[in-house]
RNA sequence: CUGCCCGUAGCUCAACUGGAUAGAGCAACGGCCUUCUAAGCCGUAGGUUAGGGGUUCGAUUCCCUUCGGGCAGACCA
């Protein structure tokens, strides 16, 4: 299988319409809208007929009579004003579900590999991550994963903030504390808090935490490794919230701010030299025409503050040079916050000026809003402070414990920690994953453990009852070819088949929430199947076809789930 | 003031280059366990897609406008 069916549909479509001398009309083609209009649905017809003035209908009968879907479809027909509905044919789904357990890759198809770089997760080292960081991780963990099963090359980058003035107070906080032999690195958050009350109310150690500013940024010796020092306890404690997460960023996937350094000099002065950057009021600007401020005149972008210093508008741009001229990128994501949308238009759009961005290097910002409170607020603790996402995950995985005690009273302790571990975590990820990005999002312990609807524990639950079957199977064939003849399995290996475009569909869009609604239709289509087809009960050639067509939904549910990065459990 | 995002069932959310009667879940109500895990399945009810105008065979989707919410807009990121 080298196109997912949509693809394949479009081709036949499209050859049909070129054969009525529509040659470059769109096909459309679409899941279908209702069950009644079949699998899929051809809504280009109406198009093409509008635009040679023809009558849609007319058309659509053309159209038909040169559409060759022998083998694929087992209806076509023409309905409404000129929609082509187009059912698949059984024996068809049965031989695409037959070739995805054979095929390594499930049946989906490679398109041509890239070089992507996702940036994500990116928190600040001089503090502890709080719920502000989850979003951009398990969001840009789910599209690394995604582009690298459909066989992209991915750079994942962890643009972590380690530079800038407040490592200068730490620092200078550090020295204290370890000549009183505190070295109280433990709590990240209360090391931050009494370094910044120090250098409040403390004239003379803010002095020193500016020196240390100035030496960090100098080379100095001591104070970089002390820096470092910090670093690596800082970046211990992310390690161990993506283990617990299962989010796969590593060490080496590290490349922070200060990465940047010596090139912020170098760009600026690049940016001159073209004419781009100006002086203004003591800073280095670049005037965007594309931008308008207040006035509607050119809006200021700065890139080095009067002083001398850099920001992260600098340090960006670097990055894309690096980017592009080290990485040779085809494509960059950007998994950060949807309010910093205007800096990276302004920086996308100054990086192609400048030439940082050659024209075939995709830059895209993948935004996200907020989370919020049930009382549709910000996020916080019950004392308004920020909420650490090691409390968080904490209190996913003890609430769980609870839920998971409930259903198993006798299980052993042991195993309700690991299923709790799963379904806590595993609800908190999807809860975030299954929403559309671009909004913001209520968080609610509630409907994400409510288990029911579309929730993480839902998709576990269906791949655990295949589980139980094939614990419970004493002996089958296992290649034994699936055969469609109830229209339950028809329409599991129809969600079967889809598995390909869903995938396609979040790496073209970003968008994980498309993979999740995919799964949750899957499972739902599994437990109907489930409901209405016995399996065990079953015998001969149906029991065995069923029992593949429960392999190849638990295979795609296991993976699937596992691109989101979220664990599948035998029992629960 | 300017720009971006958003406004869909009581609640949380979908709706894939504009497609047919706008779909799910929760909550509500009614069915289904001597049969593979009922964390399930089936059914009922629930809508002027914030309001108004426009574009066209067709608009939740595109354009204009009003209202309401969020965010951003020269030295934080």
């Amino acid at each position: 299988m080298n196109q997912t069916l949509i693809e394949l549909l479009d081709t036949r479509v499209r050859a049909a319409l070129a054969a009525v001398d529509c040659p470059d009309a769109p096909a459309v083609i679409q899941p279908a809208g209702r069950p009644e209009f079949g699998d899929y649905q051809a809504n280009g017809v109406m198009g093409a007929a509008k635009a040679r003035k023809m009558n849609p209908r007319q058309l659509a009968t053309e159209v038909l009579a040169k559409l060759d879907l022998a083998g694929i479809a087992s209806k076509v027909e023409i309905a409404g004003p000129g929609f082509i509905n187009i059912t698949l044919a059984p024996e068809y789904l049965a031989g695409l579900s037959n070739l995805a357990l054979t095929d390594a890759n499930m049946g989906v198809p490679h398109p041509p590999a890239q070089r992507v770089v996702v940036d994500y997760s990116s928190p600040n080292l001089a503090k502890e991550m709080h719920v502000g960081h989850l979003r951009s991780t398990i969001i840009g963990d789910a599209l690394a994963r995604v582009l690298r099963f459909m066989g992209h090359e991915v750079i994942a980058q962890n643009h972590v903030g380690d530079w800038g003035t407040q490592f200068g107070m730490l620092t200078a906080y550090l020295i204290e504390a370890e000549q009183a032999g505190d070295v109280a690195l433990s709590d990240l958050e209360d090391f931050y808090r009494r370094a910044k009350q120090r250098f409040d109310e403390d004239e003379v150690f803010a002095t020193h935490a500016r020196e240390c500013v100035v030496k960090l940024q100098g080379g100095d010796a001591q104070v970089n490794a002390l820096w470092q020092k910090f670093l690596d306890v800082s970046l211990h404690h992310c390690e161990a919230l993506y283990a617990k997460l299962g989010v796969g960023l590593k060490r080496e996937d590290v490349r922070g701010e200060s990465a940047y350094n010596d090139d912020l000099p170098v760009v600026v002065a690049d940016l001159q030299a073209k004419g781009l950057a100006v002086e203004s009021e003591g800073a280095q600007v670049v005037f965007l025409d594309e931008f308008k401020n207040k006035d509607g005149e050119a809006q200021a972008y700065i890139v080095q503050k009067q002083g001398g210093g850099y920001l992260y508008a600098t340090t960006d741009l670097a990055a894309v040079r690096y980017r592009a001229g080290t990485l040779h990128a085809d494509r960059v994501l950007y998994v950060v916050d949807a309010r910093q949308a205007l800096h990276f238009q302004q920086m996308f759009t100054l990086s192609r000026k400048a030439g940082y961005a050659p024209a075939g290097m995709s830059l895209e910002h993948v935004g996200f809003g907020v989370m919020l409170g049930e009382d549709g607020k910000p996020f916080k603790t019950r004392s308004g402070g920020t909420v650490k996402l090691a409390d968080l995950l904490e209190e996913a995985e003890q609430r769980a414990y609870a839920l998971v005690s409930e259903k198993n009273q006798e299980m052993p302790a042991e195993e309700r920690a690991v299923i709790a571990k799963a379904v806590g975590i595993g609800a908190v990820k999807y809860a975030d994953l299954s929403k559309n990005r671009n909004s913001d999002y209520v968080f609610s312990w509630d409907s994400m453990l409510s288990f029911e609807g579309n929730t993480a524990p839902y998709l576990q639950y269906a791949y655990t009852r295949i589980a139980s079957v094939f614990r419970r199977v004493e002996t089958f064939d296992t290649r034994a070819p699936i055969i469609i003849n109830d229209e339950a399995e028809r329409q599991l290996a129809l969600a079967l088949a889809r598995f390909a475009e869903a995938l396609q569909t979040v790496a073209r869009e970003t968008m994980p929430h498309f993979l999740c609604a995919y799964l949750y239709e899957l499972a739902t289509q599994f437990m109907r199947f489930y409901e209405a087809c016995p399996v065990l009960k079953s015998e001969g050639s149906v029991r065995d076809s069923r029992l593949r067509l429960c392999e190849l939904t638990a295979r795609t549910l296991k993976t699937g789930l596992g691109l989101l990065g979220i664990e599948t459990l035998e029992q629960m």
